[in-house]
DNA sequence: TGGAAATCTGCGGTCAGTGCAATGTTATAC
DNA sequence: GTATAACATTGCACTGACCGCAGATTTCCA
């Protein structure tokens, strides 16, 4: 009943194989830290052999980050298919406040459980090796960005520039806006939060005064988040 | 005669070891791609034994890609100390300023040869490993400025979005006028189109009008870019 | 000049990641 | 329903990154 293609016997249990590593790696990380964890006991918890894991995942680092091997080919299309009539920055926008929207979908969807999802989202952003494999999947995601602005603007951006900086500020907009999201405690979507980035980051962000209302509105999502911390405070 | 101490003969063999280890990754790598190369050669190349290449660099990645152990706190000081009558905004761009100028100042610097020097950062950012190890790097960068930001400010970081923002801001015009200046050739310093990337990201991205000065400016240090490319072109 | 301290190195070990070949499972043709 | 092709799983053996340790060596300083 699918709108493709029936998906067979097969392809449910790649599929199911597939999201049992990924969360049995991400929950067993976030028990005990992603240098505790063995991809051997990652392929245990799922029921396959340590082979196999390998069949699924180049690494496990990439098992951890769930890395969606067509994603980037999704993002790429839906950048390029958006109406004609928008500017690459709209297109832009556009693309990515539904793929951060998606993102937090995955909150409920995955298991019943958004506190586990939380706690283990936390872990990502936590664990320095995990930071790091985060920091080079948002590299790989802004440069389709990237190349996908420039292919619908028709110019080269091995010469203009214009498709690395809208990528960059875009990039940066969904994931600051995601990450206060989930701060914030994950109520709602992401989306307002994107646009509230992206007006600071594209709309002037010396301007402090026009800054504010932007601000506050990514600051006013998460009414419960304490304000005790509020004050000034060195991090080492 | 140093300013602070006199470097012993311990320190200057230090230095030595590990700039050598340093330029021998780079340079094999640049010959023979990332993966084909083994630390062991490396430590070969700088004839030490495989296990002190470890004692300089906690990783091969860190070696091809230069890791200064010190560098990050030197660039939170310099966000800190930079004058009381500059807002956030002025004091991150200095710095950042400062920074893009003094890495473009090694191509010359190291060896007498900055071919070699740009053949060698045009491995860097062409190796998929090699890329993502940069960006792991480069969000790293991003986090002393959010912190460094934040510190200046007054503002918890985990609540106040606005570090964060700025932050990303300031880090992608770095990186992106850095790749560009590279690609015109690395005529002169970087420092007009740092300050150019800035413009067009804090000044206003979504205004294509305003931004096409800022764009000029990019574009138009490398005169002798070919513009035989300049047209519309996919990349798969 | 004689230690004290830092550095270099070899050794043994763990674990990530890969190619190969055998085995098991699912899909398909008849 | 069975044969067979296609694909998935697994074990095995191997390379190479990386670390802790302990002994040898070099550098420093009194």
């Amino acid at each position: 009943m699918e709108l493709v293609a029936p998906p067979t016997r097969r392809d449910r249990k790649k599929l199911a194989t597939r999201r049992a590593l990924q969360w049995a790696a991400l929950g067993l990380v976030a028990d005990r830290g992603y240098a505790n964890v063995t991809v051997e006991e990652i392929a245990e918890a799922a029921d396959v052999s340590a082979r196999t894991f390998f069949n699924y995942f180049p690494s496990k680092e990439a098992a951890v980050i769930g890395h969606d091997p067509d994603l980037f080919d999704t993002l790429h299309d839906a950048v390029i298919e958006r109406p004609a009539g928008e500017s690459a920055f709209e297109a832009v926008r556009a693309v990515v406040r539904v793929r951060s929207e998606r993102f937090a979908q995955e909150a409920d969807g995955v298991t019943g459980d958004p506190g586990e999802w939380f706690r283990r989202m936390k872990t990502v952003q936590t664990d320095p090796h995990l930071r790091a494999a985060h920091a080079a999947h948002t590299a790989a995601y802004e440069r389709v960005i990237v190349t996908a602005v420039a292919e619908r603007l028709g110019t080269d951006p091995e010469i203009d520039p214009y498709p690395a900086l809208l990528a960059a500020a875009a990039v940066a907009a969904s994931r600051i806006a995601v990450v206060y999201w989930a701060k914030g405690g994950g109520v709602g979507t992401p989306a307002p939060l994107t646009d509230a980035a992206f007006v600071a980051l594209a709309g002037g962000l010396a301007a402090d005064g026009q800054l504010a209302a932007a601000l506050a509105g990514l600051r006013g999502t998460d009414p419960q988040a304490g304000r005790s911390q509020n004050r000034k405070e060195a991090c080492s």
